[in-house]
DNA sequence: AAATACTTGACAGGATTAGTAGACTATTTT
DNA sequence: AAAATAGTCTACTAATCCTGTCAAGTATTT
């Protein structure tokens, strides 16, 4: 139960890779594709629509990809998940969009508002920030970030 | 996101009604269908499961219904989910029926699985006696509660 | 001008949800 | 025994949402 779609999933761990090279420039769609393992079509709608709402940066041409709006410690979870999916809204009766008939009978809307309210504490106070530190990440270097086609070879020698 | 299947919530709130009448006898079908607004036959595939997995008990014939199996305080709102909806399993990664590859790589695993786990005890240390309590409701009479057929006469003497 | 990369919108297959229908079984009352 | 009440069980379906794919386009840099 509570499951959150693959499109909210796939949505963090972008971010994530994004966020890895925060000061090492743009990164292109097909490398988050690569390490995350989700297809460059799908990513290109989530991207986008985490573009449209200011969370990250485009750069065109050769040399170009994403990068975050703002640093990792300023951008939370929730605000990533809220964009893609919307706001924790654990029924319908409690999403702002729809609004509650029978408010007075609904015996159960404190309780699930309630647990939305701590779900989205939660996730407001979890930033990328702290993700790439759970991730026992330390320093990555373009090279290693890069190394798809073949020129791991910087790595290697590091 | 993380929204609730109308199985759950109806789940609860049939709970709920049970709970009401928890030392009156048992409550019919149509009786939670007329007060909470969701289908008998829905209501039958809903209490049949809860049923089986031991929470709540039927008695057949006339006169009969549904009764709880254990005290109100005594059912969790996480134990009656549980049933209807299986874990919590913010990814299908932390579903016990699935498994996780890419357990290495998965930078978010341990976000989710600690959101999960918040949830859970959440819903765990919340019980249908809490849930009575929250409702402003204080006491009925039989009559109160199958008040549907022109007998209410007992409630508004009351 | 060519190469690279992002942008946008349409579309489709599959899974899940939400709910209906109907035939059956068990118990109590008359 | 028969009738009435009430739960049991299984199958089915319509609709919605999820999870992507595809293709044609626009913008930027070299």
């Amino acid at each position: 139960m509570l499951k959150l779609s693959t499109k909210g999933q796939y949505g963090v761990r972008a971010m994530f890779e994004i966020a890895r090279g925060y000061n090492l420039g743009p990164i292109t769609i097909k490398q988050i594709s690569e390490n995350q393992d989700v297809s460059v079509s799908y990513l290109e709608q989530i991207l986008n629509q985490l573009r449209k709402a200011g969370i990250i940066k485009s750069v065109k041409g050769p040399g170009g990809g994403y990068v975050l709006a703002r640093s990792p410690e300023e951008i939370s979870i929730g605000a990533i998940l809220r964009e893609l999916e919307g706001p924790v809204a654990i029924t319908s009766c409690l999403d702002p969009k729809e609004g509650c008939m029978r408010v007075e009978g609904c015996v159960t809307h404190l309780l699930w508002k309630s647990l939305g309210e701590k779900i989205e504490t939660f996730l407001d106070n979890m930033t990328l920030d702290d993700l790439l530190k759970g991730s026992g990440f330390v320093e990555i270097t373009r090279a290693g970030r890069r190394n798809k086609k073949g020129n791991d070879k910087a790595v290697a020698a590091g």
